[in-house]
DNA sequence: GCCGCAGTGGAATTTTTATTCCAAACCCGT
DNA sequence: ACGGGTTTGGAATAAAAATTCCACTGCGGC
């Protein structure tokens, strides 16, 4: 055993973890993970909670202290408490001291996003009209396959929407608009598409949403406004309205409508919930 | 004896030392004194720490949180704790929970991811390093083309920025990884990569990340955790921890972050000249 | 296939911490 | 100054948490 010294500081202990999580044996290296992923949860949880959340037992955690240099738990997490005193103050005066460091600053930058993301969720969570919700998540669910198009920035909406569909075994396409031609035959009758699209609506986002149409497939449409042009092709329409910062749409009150249509229709596929 | 019942929050707690504190006899109001003044502490100390920090025994602080409306120290100190650790706790049993209860309706469950996108940004916001965060900056604004490589869960993300900078006018290449072997060998030095990628890491982008390492180019590593298998391509780490609810992460807080990213890089580069 | 040893889980033990209890001190009105 | 109730300090007890210990498991070398 080599007669490590205890880490003085945070930066100090965290650096540590990452130098020998490499060459650590199964169980201490679960310890290294969560500790290195959850280093706030030290100051106030006991051994048994951070033991549980690594998913080993106490004495591994023991052992993975000492390891590191400490006698034992306690003397690691006095560590965390001592900082932990110092840089505490709470969410709100925390992003306003981020604002204020300096009105160009990145930090400050960040700091309006977030807020942006923030004002968009809480509008979305009052905004969603619950029975478009549930009719969205019907058609969807009995459809043959999804498809799925959003272009340009909702794009990354789609291609979120596209991985997580895989993830719960929902036959999807993403049409990604890279051989326009042939991927509107994909769609058939019997499918079902979600189209997005936000101001300024992207044509190739309508029209191929309108070809879904003709086709014979139910179009769920994602888009900010009741007077999109995505109305005359599906009364089917999520609004989202998100809060926008210099240009820049924040999409977290997008993608957790996404996210959401997603678990809803996976799980409604797989187990009815009538 | 007013049998109150115990405050819920921290803010209500407060509200109510202030309420009491008044006419309280006179090592109670030191205790209500105390707490006004160092709420922090309670997370982190023993009631023999906080009575000491009041000037009072021990017993008269248990007796502080009686009045309270707590059954003792332990209760209170959860309130704290729990607000701290911003019960971010597993969100899997939540969804377990709401799935078996059958009241797994859409809009509650929309609720639960715009919930864990709310507590994401919060969390973004208090633990954002500003350094770290302005040399990516730094380093991004000065490299001749910035590649974005970001696979799986992470590739919106990694298509959101390959939007964002086209739209800044920032010469960019997005790695899809559809054609795997030809798109590495476009990464010369003086180039930049961000690279984006949460546990189970995908990897193919820690493989494409070295890559550019080796060719000269530097790397910025948009990650979850500090152990993350980036960490040894590259010391230049923006860790964001999405809350996650049912294996699926919010991006909320990773896609402010990387508009945030974009806009202060565009703007530095067309910036203020020093 | 057997031996040896690092690694592991879980129970036993020790230490720390919370909580209760009660006798003494204090305050206040008379 | 006296008596009642309230408040206080500190010791005693209970609960919870940390830490150690040891038997067992599984893996790698011979």
């Amino acid at each position: 055993m080599d007669a490590v010294t205890a880490p003085a500081s945070v930066e100090e202990l965290l650096d540590r973890v990452l130098d020998v999580s490499g060459d650590l044996p199964k169980r201490l290296k679960q310890c290294a993970d969560y500790l290195a992923a959850n280093p706030d949860r030290v100051a106030v949880s006991t051994v048994a909670e951070m033991a549980e959340g690594a998913g080993v037992q106490p004495s591994a955690f023991m052992r993975f202290c000492q390891v590191l240099g400490f006698s034992g738990y306690s003397q690691m997490q006095r560590l965390f408490r001592d900082t932990y005193a110092q840089n505490w103050p709470d969410y709100a005066t925390r992003l306003e001291k981020l604002r204020e460091s300096g009105a160009g600053s990145p930090s400050a930058l960040l700091a309006e996003f977030i807020e942006a993301g923030r004002l968009s969720l809480e509008n979305l969570a009052k905004t969603i009209d619950p029975r478009a919700l549930d009719t969205a998540i019907k058609t969807l669910s009995e459809a043959n396959m999804v498809h799925i198009v959003g272009l340009r920035r909702a794009f990354s909406v789609a291609s979120y929407l596209a991985y997580a569909f895989e993830k719960m075994d929902v036959p999807t396409m993403l049409h990604n608009g890279v051989g326009k031609l042939d991927s509107r035959h994909a769609i058939r009758s019997g499918d079902a598409m979600i189209a997005i699209t936000f101001a300024p609506y992207t044509p190739e986002t309508v029209e191929l949403a309108d070809a879904a149409r003709r086709a014979g497939a139910k179009v769920v449409a994602i888009t900010d406004s009741l007077a999109s042009p995505l109305r005359p092709v599906t009364p089917l329409l999520l609004t989202v309205q998100e809060a926008d910062f210099g240009n820049f749409r924040s999409l977290s009150a997008t993608l957790s409508l996404a996210v959401a249509l997603v678990v809803a229709v996976g799980t409604e596929i797989r187990g009815p919930r009538k």
